[in-house]
DNA sequence: TGTGCCGGGGA
DNA sequence: TCCCCGGCACA
C-alpha cells in the first residue's frame, strides 16, 4: 500500500514503469518460486518474506534502492544477476517512453534468451533465465514483467487480499501474464477506450487518469480495463471485474434499451412490438364479448376469421381502442347492429312467441304449389291445404 | 316482395 | 272439424 503510494509519485512515472516491467517478470517467477516454496516449505515463511519485501519497498523511493531492496527479498536468486537484470530493466524502461505501447519486443530482444524454460512455475532463476525475464514475446512471458508489479499490484493485492489463496492468485496472475504477453488492454473508463499493451500500464493509466491519482490504486483499476487480444477472449481473472466493468458501461449502454422495454411501453415501437399479442388479446376479448353479448356474431366469428383479421363488423374498428372502453364500445356497436340488422327477426320472435318454441319451419321447397300452379284467380282449384294455408298436399316437397 | 306454411281462432 | 287468417321465414 504505502509502497504503491511512494512509487507512484508524480515524478516516478517512468521509474515506476520500469520497475513494474522488470518487476512483473520477477514477480511471476518469484511468485511461482514462492509457490514452490510453499509446497516445499511452510507458507508462513513465504508470507513473511513477502511482507518484508513490501515493507522495504514502502520505504524506498529510489528505483535503484527499490530494486536492491527487492533483491533482498529474493534469497533464491543470484543477487548479482537479479541486480543486473533489474538495473538494466530500469535503465531500458526509463529510457523508454512512459507509454507501454511503445515498448516493442525489439527493445527487449537484446535480452532475449532464455525463453524461459523458466515458466512461471519453473522458476528458479537460472542465469539464462535472468535475461529471459525481459523477453516479452517469448511465450513464457509469464515470468515477465511482474517484479515491480508484484511490488505494486501484489502489494495491493496482499494488502487487501491477504487471505486469498495463494494458488488461486498465482493462477490468476499467471494467466494475466500470459495474456498481457500477447494481448492489449483497453481502458473501459467511459469515454476513454485507450488501448495499452501492458497491463501494468493500463492499471497505472486508469489509476492516475481515472481513479484520481496513485493514492487510489487499491486494484480498483482492475475493474476498468479489459484485455483486447487478437487471439483470445480468454476470460481473464478479472472475470468478475469484467462483469463489473461491463456492468456500469453496459448499464449505460443498455439503459436506453432496458428502460425502453420497461419504462416506455406506451411508445409506438413498444406498441408495435406488443401488437400481435395485443391484437390477439383484442380478438380474444372481442370473441368473448361477441360470444357473450351478441349471438349473431358468434356464427361468423371463427378463429380463422379472427386470425386473418377478416373483421367486417363494427367491432374491428374498435380494436385499437383501450380495453376498458373497448368492450363497452363493442357492445354498443353490436347493439347498434342488432338494432339495425336484426329488427325484423327479433320482432318476429317477439311477435310470435307461441311459435318459437317448437315449430321448425321447413325450408321452402322448390316444388310449385297450387297457388303458383293455379294462381290466386283459380283458388278453387287449389288443394284444401293450400286453401287453408296449410302445407300443400297436392305438390308436397 | 312474394310465397310457403304454422298456429290460432271462430263457426 | 272445417275454414279462415295473422304472421313469420325464406328466396
Amino acid at each position: 500500500m504505502a509502497a504503491v503510494k511512494s512509487q507512484a509519485g508524480p515524478g516516478a512515472m517512468q521509474s515506476t514503469a520500469g520497475r513494474k516491467k522488470g518487476g512483473l517478470v520477477r514477480h511471476c517467477v518469484r511468485e511461482n518460486a514462492d509457490v514452490q516454496k510453499h509446497q516445499q516449505n511452510s507458507t508462513l515463511q513465504s508470507s513473511l518474506g513477502l511482507g518484508e519485501e513490501w515493507t522495504a519497498n514502502s520505504e524506498q523511493s529510489d528505483t535503484l534502492l527499490f530494486l536492491q531492496s527487492s533483491n533482498v527479498s529474493l534469497p533464491y536468486r543470484s543477487p548479482e544477476s537479479v541486480e543486473m537484470d533489474e538495473i538494466m530493466a530500469a535503465m531500458v524502461l526509463t529510457s523508454l517512453s512512459c507509454s507501454p505501447v511503445i515498448q516493442s519486443p525489439t527493445q527487449r530482444d537484446p535480452l532475449p534468451h532464455g525463453p524461459l524454460d523458466v515458466e512461471c512455475g519453473g522458476g528458479e532463476l537460472s542465469d539464462s533465465g535472468s535475461s529471459g525475464y525481459w523477453s516479452w514475446e517469448h511465450g513464457s512471458v509469464s515470468p515477465a514483467p511482474s517484479q515491480t508489479d508484484s511490488s505494486m499490484g501484489q502489494l495491493a493485492d496482499e494488502g487487501l487480499h491477504m487471505e486469498l489463496e495463494l494458488g488461486a492468485r498465482d493462477e490468476l496472475e499467471t494467466r494475466r501474464c500470459k495474456i498481457s504477453s500477447r494481448g492489449a488492454y483497453r481502458c473501459l473508463w467511459p469515454g476513454c477506450g485507450k488501448v495499452l499493451t501492458s497491463r501494468v500500464g493500463m492499471k497505472r493509466h486508469i489509476r492516475i487518469l481515472h481513479l484520481g491519482g496513485p493514492e487510489q490504486s487499491h486494484r480498483e483499476e482492475d475493474f476498468y480495463y479489459t484485455e483486447v487480444s487478437s487471439e483470445e477472449e480468454e476470460p481473464t481473472p478479472p472475470s468478475p471485474s469484467l462483469s463489473f466493468t461491463s456492468g456500469p458501461w453496459s448499464s449505460c449502454s443498455s439503459t436506453p434499451s432496458q428502460p425502453t422495454s420497461r419504462e416506455a411501453p406506451p411508445s409506438s415501437s413498444a406498441l408495435s412490438q406488443s401488437a400481435p399479442s395485443s391484437v390477439w388479446q383484442i380478438h380474444t376479448e372481442h370473441l368473448y364479448q361477441v360470444t357473450h353479448a351478441c349471438a349473431p356474431f358468434e356464427v361468423n366469428m371463427s378463429p380463422d376469421s379472427a386470425s386473418s383479421c377478416d373483421w367486417t363488423s363494427a367491432g374491428l374498428q374498435l380494436r385499437p381502442q383501450i380495453s376498458m372502453s373497448r368492450s363497452r364500445s363493442i357492445s354498443v356497436g353490436e347493439q347498434w347492429l342488432q338494432r339495425n340488422s336484426v329488427p325484423s327477426r327479433s320482432h318476429a320472435m317477439s311477435a310470435s312467441p307461441s311459435r318459437g318454441h317448437c315449430s321448425i319451419r321447413k325450408g321452402r321447397g322448390e316444388a310449385k304449389k297450387c297457388r303458383k300452379v293455379y294462381g290466386v284467380e283459380r283458388r278453387d282449384q287449389w288443394c284444401t291445404a293450400c286453401r287453408w294455408k296449410k302445407a300443400c298436399q297436392r305438390f308436397p316437397d
